[in-house]
RNA sequence: UCCGGGGUCGUCUAAUGGUAGGACAGCGGUUUUUGGUGCCGUUUGUAGGGGUUCGAGUCCUCUCCCCGGAGCCA
């Protein structure tokens, strides 16, 4: 017996509410869910466990999930954000069933819904501005005012709602209100705006419409005109759910009247999941785009070389409840290193140069050193993925943090007259080296055992440590981009924003002179591999030669630093 | 101030009123031609006080703390 499952595919809270109505009969028995982003911005690390919840949950209960577009709000919305969000779906893994649906679609339905709560006295339009308005509504234990307009006659809304509708009035002139309770303690249920004049084109219906449905009109009403069973959204909803029931009662449906279940939205350390904060990250120019790489929406993630099967996992893991939290960056990245080490191509490369001399490797006729092409695993991990081959010579590079000329204790790389294996080739050992002026290291010697070809001594003797290398002559000049975590910074700023505010293009770590093996030719554009000892390493989609920092390898040696201070 | 929602290891998340478990993080080993991977072990938790009960994380009660709500945003 195995541990106990606890990954449920669906996180309790939500299914019980789902179990419950089955169990209760209601809705036929029937599931249906839908995703519902505003088409202002790119899908982002969050959205993708709204994603994955009424995906889930729908594929769970054999029912449906609908990616339906909140268009309601003309001012900041895009075509173009539409078509980015249903590829970023297909990426992620949740590939949508023909056309998204829209809920500027329902405008009609929505406007003769509108004149019929009119009708019944349910709505008025109230004709004051905003503050006003906002004012009346009074305040956390305080009472409300209604509106004057409040008990004008049903024939006189239904008169201005239409001409609101047909242009005659300026924005912000006038508006329809729900007439429910203005000395209700919650405040979403004090006269609700339903609807507001805008004059901006909308993306999709252009300037037919003047009146637009607020969120709270077209929400639920878009629901129950699609036949969705349970609407699931985040906790900040939680007293906007008396609201959504109270339309819903007061309308004809064509459907069962659906259930809205809030849950946790996902938060992670280090990660900004303000669409707003990452717009203007966006617009600024602070990052090339909203695919870039250090940017936490999908398609920036997707280039970060995060595979998507492990966001999924990722997703599919921490659950879903009604605690507010935030979790640990560092969960995602073990998923993405599972996964990533499952499939990864191995490389050598080194960041930051040393030069090594191979004072007794052999020439040839001319003088020149001798080339040995040694074999090496592409993926110790999965020998289905063979080997390769990379040249060896008498001078190499070799990561600078590799030697110490005075090592620290429990250091065992290499060091004067200390013995290591340079990986799939030789045991070499260091007699000598050189240092500038400022007394830095820019040269190391070593002797190499013939006898260790391959990288395995006749006598069986080990070393303790095994580095990476690459041939001076035959390496490739990497520009290697480390995107690390930027926008990031502990929690105290990133609520508050004062962390983003100090963002800038020098925030920026760039590492250059990256030395990295021929093979590395062979890495296709997107494809993450794993530079050993350094990390994994996408290569960027569309600039050749350009790496992107996936995600660091564990380093006990970081750490044994770390603890002496 | 009023209403609503929450509070279980450091972080998340489990536990028909019946042994508080898992993952990540940490620590200590071990294996290893990556100080990677794997494997083994291990530290740490029911916000607090009362009560009901043979037995309470779970039920009752009081207190404390956190989050959300007064857009013509979603």
């Amino acid at each position: 017996m195995g541990a106990p499952d606890q990954t449920s595919s669906v996180a309790n809270i939500v299914r019980d509410v789902v179990l419950a109505d089955n169990g209760a009969g209601s809705f036929g028995g029937r599931v249906q869910t839908r995703f519902p982003p505003e088409p202002n911005g790119y899908l982002h690390i969050g959205h993708g466990k709204a994603i994955a919840v009424n995906f889930q949950i729908a594929a769970e209960f054999g029912g449906v999930c609908n990616l339906r577009f909140d268009d309601t709000n003309p001012a900041a919305e895009e075509t173009s954000f539409v078509e980015a969000i249903v590829d970023d779906l297909a990426w992620l893994g949740f590939p949508i069933d023909g056309a998204p649906l829209f809920a500027s679609d329902y405008f009609q339905q929505l406007f003769e819904w509108a004149e019929l709560l009119i009708t019944e006295g349910l709505a008025y339009v109230d004709e004051q501005d905003g503050a006003t308005i906002s004012e009346q509504r009074g305040g956390y234990g305080q009472p409300g005012v209604e509106s004057p307009h409040r008990d004008r006659p049903t024939e006189e809304s239904l008169d201005l709602f239409r001409r609101m509708r047909a242009g005659e009035f300026a924005a912000g002139s006038r508006v329809l209100r729900a007439r429910i309770d203005m000395q209700h303690e919650n405040m979403q249920l004090r006269d609700p705006v339903m609807y507001r004049i805008v004059d901006a084109p909308h993306h999709r219906t252009g300037d037919v419409w003047h009146v637009y449905p607020t969120y709270d009109w077209a929400h639920g009403q878009s629901d129950a005109i699609e036949g969705v069973t349970h609407s699931l959204c985040s906790l900040e909803f939680d007293s906007h759910r008396p609201l959504y029931d109270w339309f819903l009662e007061h309308l004809p449906l064509p459907h069962d009247q659906p259930r809205q279940t809030e849950f946790a939205r996902l938060e992670l350390t280090h990660t900004i999941t303000s669409k707003r904060k990452l717009r203007k990250l966006v617009d600024d120019g602070i990052v090339d785009g909203w695919d870039d790489p250090r940017m936490p929406t999908l398609r920036g993630l997707r280039r970060r070389g995060y595979p998507a099967s492990a966001i999924r996992d990722f997703l599919d893991f921490i659950g879903v409840s009604r605690t507010n939290s935030r979790n640990e960056i560092e969960l995602l990245e073990s998923f993405v290193r599972s996964e990533l080490n499952r499939v990864a191509q191995r490389r050598m490369a080194v960041l930051r140069p040393l030069r090594v001399i191979v004072t007794n490797w052999p020439t040839d006729a001319l003088g020149d050193p001798v080339v040995e092409w040694v074999e090496l695993n592409n993926n110790p991990e999965n020998p289905a993925d063979g080997t390769r081959t990379a040249p060896f010579s008498g001078v190499l590079h070799i990561e600078r943090d590799d030697f110490r000329a005075d090592p620290p204790p429990k250091y065992f790389r290499l060091s004067p007259g200390r013995e290591v294996r340079l990986r799939g080739a030789f045991f070499v050992t260091a007699h000598d080296y050189i240092t500038d002026e400022a007394g830095e290291v820019v040269e190391v010697h070593v002797t190499y055992n013939p006898e260790t070809r391959g990288g395995s001594a006749p006598d069986g003797r080990k070393v303790k440590s095994t580095m990476h290398w690459v041939s001076a002559a035959h390496a490739v000049d990497l520009t290697a981009a480390l995107y690390d975590r930027l926008f990031t910074a502990e929690v105290p700023g990133e609520a508050t924003g004062e962390v983003f505010d100090d963002l800038n293009a020098e925030s920026l770590e760039l590492l250059t002179g990256c030395k990295g093996e021929p093979a590395l030719a062979a890495v296709e554009p997107g494809e993450v591999v794993q530079f050993e000892r350094l990390g994994y390493f996408a290569a960027d989609s569309r600039e050749h030669g350009l790496f992107h920092r996936t995600v660091g390898l564990r380093d006990e040696w970081a750490n044994i630093q770390k603890r002496r201070g």
